[in-house]
RNA sequence: CGGGGCAUGGCGCAGUUUGGUAGCGCGUCCGCUUUGGGAGCGGAAGGUCGCAGGUUCAAAUCCUGUUGCCCCGACCA
């Protein structure tokens, strides 16, 4: 049964929401699809609705493909099973808990790696019932911190998230692959731009895993791509390239000089372009190699300096160097702790302070960029003197290197010899070895061939959903609204009957008649004493592909055929229109 | 949690500086006209101006407190 507008379950907006900022949060509330309920929290509209059950289906229709068994389990969950993994603690504000009338603590889950990997350890305890897939379509919960952009972020939101059981990594990468392979066929279906970026395993404690970003200006995450070879990752996964060493056999021995006045990278090469200038060229802050205090807090409470060396014309990504130290968290190095750390002068730290052979005995990490044989001006230890031509490798050495450095557009590339660009994305879905992390926590083994315990190893893999009309309204508007891929359309056909006469609704009605007959479905613009002007505009604001007017031709035996994306139009009988829609649509 | 902004009929906004009968556009309802690009005319309904307290003859407007929301940053499908 076609929908109807003249009872239809909608109203559309005349003008953008006050409170919608980004493209797809103001026409999805202005087309009638969404309505904000609370902050991260909103209705699905009838026309919302139907979208967001299209894109379930197409993931629902993916996943079975690769053999994934479908099952849902609760929101509501117990405190236990999160409480064995650490992660009622863990998840911290960002989960949302709630007691029942005995007091016990229950949460809203947030996602449910716990209760997959309990269930099949409930049911399963053979490597025979290996592999499998479980996945599920299921309301999630989570307390951000700050939710945005109407559904594109909210703290109820629709995932599908699937769990891999396996008996060893060999089959861990099998049912990855196929999960990713998925995962290709599903994006591709939604139609928007997307990249796939290695992304970091970090916390979770597994080795392998990718992010598939939708490309949005509005996207919250920041990741860069190689255009020549096709590597992309996000930011924190980025990998510097380590130069090949340099000899250092001839080149001048370290010296120090005095350099008052500067605590700054900037105040430094001021001064040593004046005082020190070089025959070749300028100093530049890239000369320099700055190093950074930082404290870590290990989860279990200690405490940790950590000092990290990068060259001085970048600064130490946060987020990179979290992701590097994780699970230990970063804190600033405050002044209590320079106190508590006299080998370090403020301002004028060196490398030969640092590291665990040092007089400061904190750890060192240097930067892939620091290799051996490059000569660096640093620090030397005391307020107002520095080091020149230091040579890592010669004159000093750390304990490691580290990717704590910020990357650029124009970074060399890790993977060729181009340069790497930056861009912003939507996180779509992710892929992700969790190795055995949860099995161990939540004791799964089952007995492989030879009759020993093993434990299982795990991946897990989501997709927004919800997150994902949002997305596909990001990559598929103009000026006048919505312009859905036919897969995810709340409709395949949008039929605006433009006219008063009453030949004319009927001929519209007919058309949709036998449009439902041959398996589309309809919108009918039947609404009375509402001018054409009003219909095209709702018509093409809703965003349904194609539009097929009956209105003034109607006199000469024909209809308009209209294509929302491109505009193109064209006139066809009234009689064969059924016909022309279905080859329009391409499932004639 | 830090920074900025906003709160006035269903929606979008003005009015607040300088206190004095709460306004505009859209939408909604009724009537007539109109019907291929958000129609015209006439009529109508609808707001304790976020909440609480205070100043005042008088508060949307001034003062104090409080709550909520939006946007930008640290976290995530």
């Amino acid at each position: 049964m076609a929908l109807h507008m003249s009872s239809l379950f909608l109203r559309t907006l005349r003008e953008d929401p006050a409170d919608a900022e980004v493209p797809s949060h103001k026409l999805l509330v202005r087309a009638g699809y969404v309505r904000r309920v609370s902050p991260g929290i909103y209705a699905w509209l009838p026309l919302g609705l139907r979208v967001l059950r299209n894109v379930e289906r197409i993931v629902r229709q993916e996943m079975d493909a690769i053999g994934a068994q479908e099952l849902v389990f609760p929101a509501l969950l117990p405190r236990e099973p999160y409480e064995a993994t650490n992660r009622w603690t863990d998840y911290g504000d960002n989960l949302f808990r709630l007691k029942d009338r005995k007091g016990g603590d229950y949460l809203l889950g947030p996602t449910h790696e716990e209760l997959f990997t309990l269930t099949v350890k409930d049911l399963f305890s053979s490597y025979k019932d290996l592999p499998v897939s479980l996945y599920q379509i299921q309301t999630k919960y989570r307390d951000e911190a700050r939710p945005r952009a109407g559904v594109l972020r909210g703290r109820e939101f629709v995932m599908k998230d699937s769990y891999s059981f396996d008996i060893d990594a060999a089959g861990l990468e099998k049912s990855y692959q196929a999960h990713r392979d998925a995962y290709v066929r599903i994006f591709d279906r939604l139609g928007f731009d997307y990249v796939i970026v290695q992304a970091m395993s970090g916390a979770m404690g597994g080795s392998k895993s990718e992010e598939f970003l939708a490309t949005a200006e509005v996207g919250e995450d920041t990741y860069v791509r190689c255009a020549s070879c096709g590597y992309a990752a996000n930011v924190e996964a980025v990998r510097v390239p380590a130069p090949d060493p340099v000899p250092f056999a001839d080149a001048p021995a370290a010296h120090v000089e005095d350099t008052p006045d500067t605590p700054t990278i900037e105040t430094l090469v001021d001064h040593l372009n004046e005082r020190f200038p070089r025959e070749d060229r300028a100093w530049t802050a890239a000369d320099t190699l700055k190093n950074v205090v930082v404290m870590l807090v290990h989860p279990d409470g200690t405490r940790e300096p950590l000092a990290i060396g990068v060259p001085g014309d970048r600064e130490v990504d946060e987020k990179r160097l979290e992701a590097q130290v994780s699970p230990a968290e970063v804190e600033p190095f405050e002044a209590t702790d320079f106190d508590a750390n006299p080998a370090l002068a403020k301002g004028y730290i060196g490398p030969g302070a640092l590291g665990l052979d040092g007089t400061a005995h904190i750890r060192y990490l240097l930067d892939p960029r620091v290799a051996e044989g490059t000569r660096w001006v640093t620090g030397a230890n005391q307020p107002g003197h520095h080091v020149i031509d230091l040579a890592a490798g010669r004159d000093f050495t750390a304990d490691g290197t580290i990717e704590a450095a910020e990357v650029r557009a124009g970074d060399p590339c890790p993977a060729c010899d181009s340069v790497l660009q930056s861009a912003r994305g939507i996180e779509m879905g992710h892929v992700f070895q969790l190795g055995t992390k949860y099995a161990e926590a939540l004791g799964l083994k089952v007995l492989d061939e030879k009759g020993k315990l093993v434990t299982v190893t795990m991946g897990s893999y989501g997709v927004g959903v919800s997150r994902a009309v949002a997305a596909v309204v990001e990559g598929n508007h103009d000026e006048a609204g919505i312009c859905w891929p036919r897969e995810l359309a709340p409709a395949d056909v949008h039929i605006v009957a433009a006219g008063k006469d009453e030949q004319v609704l009927a001929a519209a009605e007919q058309v949709a008649v036998d449009l439902e007959d041959r398996g589309l479905s309809c919108i009918v613009d039947d609404r009375r004493g509402v001018s054409p002007g009003v219909k095209f505009k709702d018509s093409e604001l809703i965003g349904v592909p194609t539009i097929v007017v009956v209105g003034k031709g109607l006199t000469r035996g024909v209809v308009e055929i209209k294509d929302r994306r491109s505009g193109l139009r064209r006139e066809v009988p009234v009689g064969s229109a059924a016909a022309e829609v279905l080859a329009e649509v391409g499932r004639a």
